[in-house]
DNA sequence: CTCTCATATACCCCGCTGGCTATATGTCGA
DNA sequence: TCGACATATAGCCAGCGGGGTATATGAGAG
């Protein structure tokens, strides 16, 4: 059901991880020696979070040499931005709920 | 400093915890008790995902009588969207990058 | 005042996960 | 081919947090 934001929530929950991902949308594709450099984590728990972004598709690595170069994946976001106004929905629609209730009241 | 975004990510990456902000959502104001009766857990494993939903500013409670009436506060969602859109923004000005680049190379 | 019901708190247990170090894998330079 | 470098994997440990049960708190009913 709720699998696709689980993963989304689950994976950002971490904020090193957070982090990874967010110089990756502000610097655009970078290094594991430069991520690893500002991550003030050492570069093995860099790694597996990266893997972690790439397993849930916030995160794409391209290889080149001996470098692999990561990228974030935007798209990825989408899902969240949903739930979001999926809530933001509800809450709305509470809210005509709640008009339509006062205006049958006042009639 | 993502504090924010942090507990709010934290909050939500929890399916359980989530569930009930959902609910709270689409329902409106509904008791412990009602939550419970459909969430899976214990009673008091409800109660303290609302604790931590009421400090993370998701959710408010209204005590009547001997119960407690939550409601979800759609506001503190806000965090997270800002985060989203600057995200996106950031994307966005790297293509904006990107394209200046093409056009100052076409030239 | 007492009993029951609704919720909150206390406390414990255990699995998950983020951190580490050591090492494997793979690539470039000499 | 060999050594140095970049990244990934393996294996380990500790702490956090979500689950449970037992119980405290507090409000209505009788």
């Amino acid at each position: 059901m709720s699998t696709a934001h689980d993963a989304l929530f689950r994976t950002l929950a971490d904020p090193t991880r957070r982090a990874l991902f967010e110089r990756l949308c502000r610097e655009g594709e970078t290094t594991v020696g430069a991520l690893t450099a500002q991550a003030g984590v050492s570069q093995p728990v860099v790694s597996k979070h990266l893997g972690v972004l790439k397993q849930a598709g916030l995160v794409r690595g391209r290889h080149e040499g001996r470098q692999t170069h990561y990228s974030a994946q935007l798209g990825a976001l989408a899902p969240l931005i949903d739930w979001t106004s999926q809530m933001a929905g509800f809450w709305e629609s509470r809210f005509d709920d709640l008009e339509d209730l006062l205006k049958r009241m006042g009639q």
